[in-house]
Formats: C-alpha cells, structure tokens, sequence
DNA sequence: TTGTAAGCGTTATCAA
DNA sequence: TTGATAACGCTTACAA
C-alpha cells in the first residue's frame, strides 16, 4: 500500500501544498472551485495526513493520555465504563487516547508530557499523597484527575461525590429506624493505597450519624470475594433478628458476596436486615436480589473529565482556575431495606 | 517548563547534534567520553526526545493500536485482562498503545495505519464476517486479531481455544455419567455480533457429545442478569431429581445468577446438579459457590498477540505465513460436579 | 484567493 | 569516532 503526501495532493489538484494544508485544516478562505478539485484529489488517492508531520509542525498532537490504574487486586470491572466513556468522547472532539498504565507513576508523565506524546492528561485513581501530583501541576501539559489527592492546586478534579453516598446511605437508614449501622469497607489492597474516597465516604458517614444519633461501626478492610463475606456475615449472626441493623457496603465488588452470604443463613435483605450499596445502578439492578443504592457515575465522572479537558486545551495559557467538581449520586430503592417498623 | 531539544543538548556538550540522536539510538559506535557528556547534557536539560519528529523522521511511532469492542450490551468486566496485559506487555517493548473502540469500524483501522498513528494494530473480539478484516489484510501496518474471522487469510489469530472448552466439558460430565446436559448460552447481543467462537464452542461440544453417545441440548440466548436466569433454572424445575443434569455455562456473565437461581431453589450444585463454566480461573474461585471450570486466559491470549505483533514488526517485509495460535483450556475440579452415581 | 518558503525536531546518509 | 546536512510531511507566516 503505497503512502501519498500533501505534496502528491496538491500535484494531482494542481494547486500548491500549502492549499491542501489549508483545505484540510480550514485555516484560510478556499474558493469552492480549488477546494473541490483537491478534494477530488484527496478521495483519489484516499490521502490522510501524517500524524508524526503533523505533530511536529502543529505542536499538537490531538491524542489525550490515560493513566490507568491497572495493577494486581484493583475493581477490574468498574474501570472500564470511565475507560470507555473517555476513548468514545475524545473521538467525538476528534482526539485519540493514549493508554498508559499507573506502575509507570511519575516518569509515565513525564515522558507523555516531555515526548509531546499528547496535548493533555487524564489521571484516574489519584492517591491522596500521589507522587504523580506534584509533578502534574508542573507539566507543560494540561493534567485533569478523577480522584482527589491531598493538595489538588493548580490542577482540575472530578470525582463522585462520596460525601453525598455517604450521607444519603445513613439518612435512608435514619429513615428506617435502624438501631445499628455497619459499613462494610473497602479491600485491603484499596486502603493501602491511600485513595481519598475511602476517608471522604466514612468521615461524611460519621458526621451524618451523628447528627441523626446514629451508632456506626466499620467493617474494614474487607476483600472481595465470597470467603471475606462469610466471614462478615458469620460474626454478625448472633444479632439478626435482635435488632434493626443496617448494611452499607461501600465497594461495589463485595456486594454480592455479602448478599450470598447473607442469603445463605437465610437472613433476607429487605425483612431481616437492610442493605444499601453504594455501586452502579446497573450493578444494583443485576444484584441478587436487586439491592438499594447510592449511585456511582462513572460515565458521568468521564464526561465531565473530558469537558474539562477540552476547556484546559481552548482556554491555552489562561488557566482557569482549580476546582473540585463532584459528581452526585442518587439514592434508588430496590426493597432491601426493611420498612420502618409498624408501630411508627 | 522550557522544552529543550537535541540540539540544546547538542550546544551544553559540545557535539554535534546528529551525535545526541546516535547517543540516544545507539545506532553508532560512541566513544566513551563523548556518550558521558552527552548523557550529563540529556540528564542536566531533563531531555526527551519529542515523538511526532522521531516518527516523522524514523518512520516508526512506537505505538501500538488496540482496536478494543466497546460497545452497549458488552462483557464489560471480561475485557479489561485483555487491555491491561496488552498495554503492559506493551511497555515492556518500549512500546506505547493507542486504544480505539471498534465503532470507528474499518474507518478507524484506515486512520490509525493512513496517519501513520501507529507500527502495527491488534483487533480484539473479531467478528465472522467483520468488514476490518478484509481492509486489515491490506494495511501498510501488520495486524494481529484476537478471535477468529471467517477467513483469515494473510492475517495472525490468537483465540482462546473454544473447541477444547467445550471437549473438556463435555467429557467431564460424561465421566460423572449424566443422564443429560445442556448448554447455557450467550447473550442475545453476542449472538447478533457474530462471534465466531459462538459456534464453535457450540460444535465442537455437539461433536465431543456424538462421540460419547451423550444428548446435548441448547439453551440460547441467554441474558446475563437475574431475570433471564430465573427463567432458565424455572423452566428445568421439574427435572431436577428425575435425572443427573449437568448444565455447561458458556458466557462467564450469566454464571453466578444461574448459580443464584439455583441455591434459591434450594438446588445445590454438586449434589442436584453439575454445573461446569467457562470462565477465567480467578472468577471460578470467586463464585458463589467455587465453580468447576474450563478456563479462559485472557492473559496468555493477549501475551501471545503481542509477542506476534513484535514478531511481524522484527521480520519486516518478509511476512510470515499466517498461524491461528490457539491458547488451550485447563478444567479446574471445584466440587459443582456430581460424583459419579453410587452403583458404579 | 493562492503560492513560496521557513521552520518543527528528529533520523540517517555522506564525508571527514 | 564525529560533524554537516538532507530528508521526513506537515503548518503557517509572508508575499503576491
């Protein structure tokens, strides 16, 4: 498969190179008549510019990296809707998407941003002491996070916003007059590595209860998986049925497990214990049985990163100004929680 | 951040700024004392190589395109062993992947091989009759398919080797002496997408079945979820007892809500039922309960592609005959099969 | 409205 | 072992 270049271009049209620069990128009025004899000459010879030439001579690159938090024992699953929702609507602005994996840490910035590999930075699963950080607010490229580190200044942050799950999860609780409110935590491997949501959705669940009176006890750290949830389900055994109690469970992977746990005793989400989950609608749909939550967007999250990435790329050296913008969740009931008690 | 270039290197070590790019590639012999310097320049100015003039000027982008399936209605969480491997592995060559999503469609294989975005693409989950496939076998850049295209000629496949699957499942429950087996199916929207390793998964197990005498029985599409699930274990209700069942699950989706619907029918797997999945190792462990398995390998899949697309870009030119490389299947005994009948 | 030509930052050839 | 220098294929002033 032979290559044509602008310059064959622009000898089939019989105009200059620079004409059929120009057409391609529309940077300068073209008469109808040229514009469609190198049109003709482009679908001829189906010409497509080099991205390389290009880059160099644009200074852009019109690709956008992704770092990605691959790494043993992370949630697989729940990555790949922010994944997808960011490779889909980067083409939609016609830019692509640069993949690269977190192990690179901070030398995967610097060689995106030093090789101009992209013209911008997405950042997933920021840490709350991320070596990444600092070095991110210092590129020459615009960086946005998903996740909120310690010290955000200088950069742009989406995130769903866990204060709110966390308080809508304790408020629906309140509601149903629960005597006793359990979080059921995160897995080991999350807690280590210092994700900021984790302390975000327990502190806004604390305060919550207490403004409600409300006892609250964590679970934690707890693995995905159904031996894990065993174990959670069988301590609590003795007090079913004893009193009201409530069941949040913060991470999406350790839902079922617990739910099959439970199920297992024969302990019925919805009668004999609440359950709320703070997980994908579509997971809480699929859940057996289908449980109550408090919505992750991460679609939503997505958009709003890419948004903001496109602001950063129009708005070039007046940088707006830092901010945290967190993505609601909604509370969906899906009868796994018990009713309020009938004398009430 | 100043941006420096070879040539900035060039001036603070006293060379000549062709020396820095032999440095750098190592493409010439360098005395020992000019590399230092060099280096000590590179390492002062922080310098890297910008990437658009390298692949303008080497014909060559270190990129890697991943053609990935996103779609509505997809295995979301089944593809992401795929991409992390794939973008590893990839690294390791010093490699970068630019991922694409396969509604760009043949356009989007024409772009990335037309701009010379990247050395060489790998299609994930290809279809029968996949219009990229065709286009794929003229590409100026070799491509790698993961799956199985009606003809494949001119082209590299690695797959998961869905015959075995089904020949290891099937005679595993021979061996445990069903009286019957059936095949639980994919989803409704893998079917319409024509995947090939559909059929043949399905063949080769009618064929395994012939072989020993055994009634197979189909059951498709199967919706992955609750609701689908429940209709499934509803409709065989009466049969359980009556005869030794053994239910093969195809898609790693609907596994665990069939194995839902029967714990909630009080069927117990391994005692009422055999149940046999095709899954990755880690998702049998963690079902509920730990299911008998014929595995996936995602990891070994995608290993295999990107150790062809290095072979191809190595032997360039002299294109090697096309292979369809085939990563077998290994049955994990997890207690979901019935033991053998008593009398025998 | 169009053409000419100077870069962009590398690689790689040709001399030395 | 090293230095000049001509590509690489585009974008974008500067002229016309």
């Amino acid at each position: 498969m032979v290559k044509f270049t602008s310059k064959d271009v622009a000898r089939v049209a019989g105009v200059a190179q620079s004409t059929v620069s120009y057409v391609l990128t529309g940077k300068r009025s073209i008469s109808e008549d040229t514009r469609r004899r190198v049109q003709e000459a482009i679908d001829q010879l189906t010409y497509q510019p080099n991205a390389g030439a290009r880059a160099l001579a644009s200074q852009r690159t019109s690709v956008i990296g992704l770092m990605v938090p691959f790494s043993p024992g992370i949630d697989t699953a729940g990555q790949l809707p922010f994944i997808e929702t960011i490779a889909s609507l980067a083409r939609a602005h016609d830019y692509d998407v640069l993949l690269v994996t977190a192990d690179e840490g901070a030398d995967g910035l610097r060689r995106l941003s030093g090789r101009s590999l992209t013209d911008a930075i997405i950042l997933m699963d920021v840490q709350v002491e991320d070596e990444r950080i600092p070095l991110a607010a210092s590129l020459s490229v615009p960086v946005v996070l998903i996740g909120i580190p310690a010290d955000s200044s200088g950069l742009q942050c989406v995130d769903v916003d866990f204060e709110l799950a966390a308080k809508l999860s304790v408020e629906e609780m309140v509601a149903a007059q629960h005597d006793r409110v359990l979080f059921v935590g995160y897995p080991a491997e999350l807690e280590r590595r210092q994700l900021n949501y984790i302390p975000r959705f327990n502190a806004s669940a604390v305060a919550a209860a207490r403004r409600h009176g409300l006892t609250l006890e964590f679970i934690s750290p707890v693995e995905p998986g159904r031996t894990a949830a065993r174990e959670v389900v069988a301590r609590l055994l003795p007090d079913f049925g004893k009193e009201r109690l409530g069941l949040v469970i913060s991470n999406s992977q350790t839902m079922q497990p617990i739910l099959n746990a439970l199920i297992a005793h024969g302990i019925v989400p919805g009668r004999d214990v609440s359950v709320i989950a703070h997980c994908t609608d579509e997971v809480a749909q699929e859940a057996e049985p289908p449980v109550t939550n408090v919505s992750l967007e991460p679609r939503e999250v997505s958009r709003r990163a890419i948004e903001t990435v496109f602001r950063l790329l129009d708005s070039k050296r007046s940088r707006p100004k830092e901010i945290v913008d967190l993505v609601p969740s909604r509370l969906t009931r899906r009868s796994t929680v018990m009713p309020p008690p009938k004398g009430a």
